[in-house]
DNA sequence: GAGAAACGCGAGCGGTCGCTCGTGTTTACC
DNA sequence: GGTAAACACGAGCGACCGCTCGCGTTTCTC
């Protein structure tokens, strides 16, 4: 058996000691990143094109990332953290807002955040990649689908399990779709979009969770 | 210069006569061109896989098509037309329907449609594609937003049209999201999920159109 | 300041892709 | 039956892709 360093328990073998030279080569290439794909999607973005970018040459690239689906996971979960890490977003003060303030303090943030970091939504819309890439992309969809349907069961506990699910689905896809218009207009029209989906969202969840504030308890 | 046969009027110079077998030959490509893409995405397919699955060789695929973008137009087309045409859906007849029954009059044979031909949808959705293909891709996306507008401005024909142009695109891309979650589902999941499409198109549009059959006019 | 390890480079390997081309077969038309 | 065009094949070309490898440079540690 092959007992490694002390605090190595596992058999992980991969105990690379980073510089912080190395900290920011993963910083540049991971932007780099995020503007090929936002550019060209996943699929039709080259590793080549993310070092040249980058400022680096292909070799420098392998030397932080296994392969191109690693930096693809990587930049992923530092976007889905930083979204729902950054912003207090799906807050249980949230929650207990009335519907139309609730949808703002939600969207609004997470509108801000994408506008910022373009590359996320197109993470989250890639469907045409190989690998496993698809499996820790869905991990990262849920983290977020999650959140929606624990808000959704605190503002309407009666709601049955399943019927809560295709709800945060729904007003998920729906999310995303908005978000999709949002992104590709700018200025008045972004502004418009932004307003069509709040509209979109409130119709949908209104019936479902009540337009009042605190969950719907008799 | 090079003035051609009679009725060839222009610079176009292919006056490629077709046969029945050449005719066939069209359509099984593009049955296996549907069914690549959907299973891969339009950047990820292969011609020659194209090809294989026609259960025909790469020159003879490229006998019938210039260029793998033609192939994706060419059945983007189809559908485009298919989906427009054999169904009577944005017919004036429906446009005069309560709303709940004109959501079920258009939505349904669409839904149809697409679970049967999930390839549109893919097509649809293909937002990484290089070349031109993304142009004609766009202009077959604002034929169907188009019939969308119309219906909208029938029914509300006080609506500024800027207000209906972001209704139409927001209502289309709401039911792009809800046939992605349908599609991914099956069975009972699929019912439920085309339930809530409906839900939340009607949420977003009783607002704007009002619920009743006739336009609003007093 | 010496050794080790992390960092950096870029030519290029193996492989796949879109597509071609030379050649042979089938079909339409007289 | 003869001939021209349409159809069919499949090896393989050139380009690009993800990724490697040998080697030089910088940084950390003692």
């Amino acid at each position: 058996m092959t007992e490694s360093k002390a605090d190595q328990p596992h058999e992980t073998v991969k105990p690379r000691r980073r510089q912080a030279r190395g900290e920011r080569r993963i910083q540049q290439l991971l932007d780099a990143a995020a503007s090929v794909f936002c550019r060209a999607g996943y699929t039709s973005a080259s590793t080549n094109a993310i070092a040249r970018e980058a400022g680096v040459s292909p070799g420098t690239l392998y030397q932080f990332f296994p392969n191109k689906e690693a930096i693809a996971v990587e930049l992923g979960e530092r976007l889905n953290r930083r979204m729902l890490e950054t912003h207090g977003v799906f807050t249980p003060e949230n929650a207990a807002l009335p519907l139309r303030e609730l949808i703002d303090a939600v969207l609004d943030p997470m509108i801000e955040f994408n506008c910022a970091n373009p590359a996320f939504l197109t993470l989250l819309q890639s469907s045409e990649a190989p690998g496993n890439f698809l499996e820790e992309h869905a991990a990262q969809h849920d983290s977020i689908q999650d959140r929606i349907e624990e808000l959704i069961g605190v503002r309407n506990p009666e709601l049955s399990p399943e019927r809560r699910t295709h709800t945060a689905s729904m007003a998920f896809a729906l999310f995303k779709a908005g978000l999709g218009l949002i992104l590709g207009h700018e200025g008045a029209e972004r502004e418009a979009y932004v307003t069509e989906l709040k509209t979109a969202l409130y119709g949908y969840l209104a019936p479902v969770l009540g337009t009042g504030g605190a969950p719907a308890r008799p």
